[in-house]
DNA sequence: GTGGTTCTGGACCAGTCGGTACAGTCGAGG
DNA sequence: CCTCGACTGTACCGACTGGTCCAGAACCAC
């Protein structure tokens, strides 16, 4: 049913589209330049993708966002002290910067995510996940007593989360990671706070 | 050069533009379609903008970014007292809240902004433009004393511009304007705190 | 009303892009 | 070495879209 060779061939495929995308945006690119790109046809694109553009656009939001939390490990699983939180927002910010305007999250967010309900799917999920792992980290600087416990974790998590994806929109417009600095530091200024 | 008449389909054609675009996104709106709904013709069209789709694009942003703006007035000129920051807060989230998908905002910062240098250009004017007068709202309270000094006004409101733009993004992608409540909340949450 | 400018309608064009058809190659199992 | 399915290259098509052209209608100043 697939073969190694095919295995390898299409995940070609992906990759090229991934990258063309985040280089030139998701409306540049066609069909045409993926297969340029991945040394493949058109022939080889319907054949793993019979669906077309539209199942490639979605296999592509879905490794863009298992990168998104790959590139945060093993940092975003292990919140449990200011040490390791200040890590994952250096880990991040450092990340986004050197991306610039070509960012993962960036493209599947303002990009390929609203193209599609199957794709909003996909960008809902890798939201809720991130959210979560953000949430157990405040929960465990609660249980140390780093954290004032009248925080409501889900809603600070949930700032977090709207700092960071405001943070990277401000970026691809404007190229500076300048923003998303200002409003991670913020946020986690808040949590620090010790009494309120 | 241009007569009243002129002027009103000018206007009627920038409208439409910027209807079709916030409805169903910039990738999918041609021009015969701004033409259909603005009843003229593409003649018409290039009548008004001799560069064709670029310039009604920038046309579209103008008139969006001005938009985003007039929305905040007159609240947005004058956080001069908590009550104040907070009306201020609850005509954006409702306004934002009602658009939904269809934000003027949304579409022009992850959509026409990005096309174009020019269209780059307004955006980046709009961001200034705002984060200053958030600026200088937090400048004021300093002054009245309801914000501590050593808050930084300048990285503040450039945290709460990313919070508004990530509220923004994830409720484009979501539907739900609770990420953008959270991180306004927490942002001025962390403006209030009397003692760091 | 006359001359010039602005404005409008509709037919048309050239390029592009997603998608298809089909013939052929490769490679593993028997 | 034969066979059958997975894989690949090329040529092609239909639809769409941004943009052009041009003839004429409407409007304005004198």
């Amino acid at each position: 049913m697939l073969t190694a060779k095919g295995k390898a061939t299409r995940d070609r495929i992906v990759a090229a589209a991934a990258l063309e995308i985040r280089e030139r945006g998701i409306a540049a690119v066609t069909l045409d330049d993926v297969g340029r790109r991945s040394r493949t046809g058109k022939s080889q694109l319907f054949h793993y993708f019979p669906d077309g553009k539209e199942q490639l656009l979605l296999a592509v939001a879905e490794r863009e966002a298992e990168r998104v939390i790959e590139d945060q490990e093993p940092q975003l699983g292990q919140l449990t002290s200011w040490d390791a939180w200040q890590d994952w927002r250096d880990v991040l910010v450092e990340k986004y910067r050197r991306q610039g305007v070509h960012c993962p999250l960036g493209v599947l967010i303002t990009e390929i995510g609203r193209h599609t309900p199957a794709a909003q799917v996909v960008t809902g999920k890798l939201l809720t996940q991130w959210q979560q792992a953000l949430q157990a980290g405040i929960h465990q600087m609660q249980a140390a007593g780093e954290i004032r416990a009248d925080v409501d974790a889900n809603r600070a998590a949930g700032a977090l989360m709207a700092a960071i994806q405001g943070g990277v929109a401000i970026l691809m417009s404007s190229g500076s990671a300048q923003h998303l600095e200002y409003a991670l530091d913020l946020c986690l200024d808040y949590l620090r706070v010790k009494t309120s």
